[in-house]
DNA sequence: GCGTTTTTGACAATCGTTCTCATTTTCAGA
DNA sequence: TCTGAAAATGAGAACGATTGTCAAAAACGC
């Protein structure tokens, strides 16, 4: 296993390079992206950690994960607390969205089939303005 | 591609195996289980073929695509109209959902945001009843 | 420093899915 | 019913994202 709880988390290099650039790149990438950013910046960092390290950032709930439909896995560094995604099919332009209703109505519709320890996925794909604009 | 659309569509054995099987099985199911299924049956159908079937049916909108967090996407033969899944995490077991309210909040939302030709996904994993049981 | 433990990373392996392309099947029209 | 063009099939190769392997390197408490 990757991610080490009851015992001590080192402080590398290559962790905060990749925190770093997920600070401050804009919206979702994928892996692969961030890995070549990396090299860009002339960080040294392996594939295979890129991948460790989101996916111990997203287990710790530090990054969102997205599985677009038709593709590989998306990171993105957010805001805290549970939220949404709206997000453009055409330019991938991404918008965070809050539904307090609708965490309640999943979880009232779990409880009410049985279910507990209840969580859910919720992704909102569109056209945005300026992408429905250049279609005519 | 393997959508043809206003040339013809032509009915074959394969596809036919394909559809009766899924109006038969109960659930969500892999590409891959469903034809292994087919082999059971004595129904010679090459995966590629299961592939490129289910494909169809979820372009045409006649199965439902699930991808889970950790896997293959499913596939299963489902309810007419627009609607949700509650997946117990444990079993698999599933609950078709609907919540018009969440529904018309995306649209919503999503106009705010002036995104159009809106659709989404949305499920909810929990532990049933059964499995929360087997497990203290 | 020292030594233990974690982390790294190049590479291989895996696994679901898609591509290739020669062969087979379908089906409309003769 | 026969024929031929177009569509569909399928075995295997190819692909691409992700994960496993394991020896070497780095981190940190002492």
């Amino acid at each position: 296993m990757n991610a080490p709880q009851g015992t001590a988390a080192r402080n590398t290099r290559q962790r905060s390079a990749v925190a770093t650039l997920l600070s401050q790149v804009e919206g979702f990438h994928s892996a692969q992206e961030l890995h070549a950013m990396l090299r860009e910046r002339g960080e040294r960092v392996g594939l295979t950690t890129v991948y460790r390290t989101l996916q111990a950032l997203a287990d710790a709930g530090d990054i969102d994960v997205m599985r677009p439909p038709g593709g590989e896995q998306l990171f993105r560094r957010c805001s805290d607390g549970h939220h949404h995604h709206l997000v453009c099919r055409t330019c991938g332009r991404t918008v965070e969205v809050a539904g307090p209703a609708v965490e309640s109505w999943a979880d009232r519709v779990a409880a009410q089939h049985g279910y507990v320890d209840v969580s859910h996925t919720l992704e909102i794909f569109g056209t945005c303005r300026g992408c429905a604009a250049n279609r005519g």
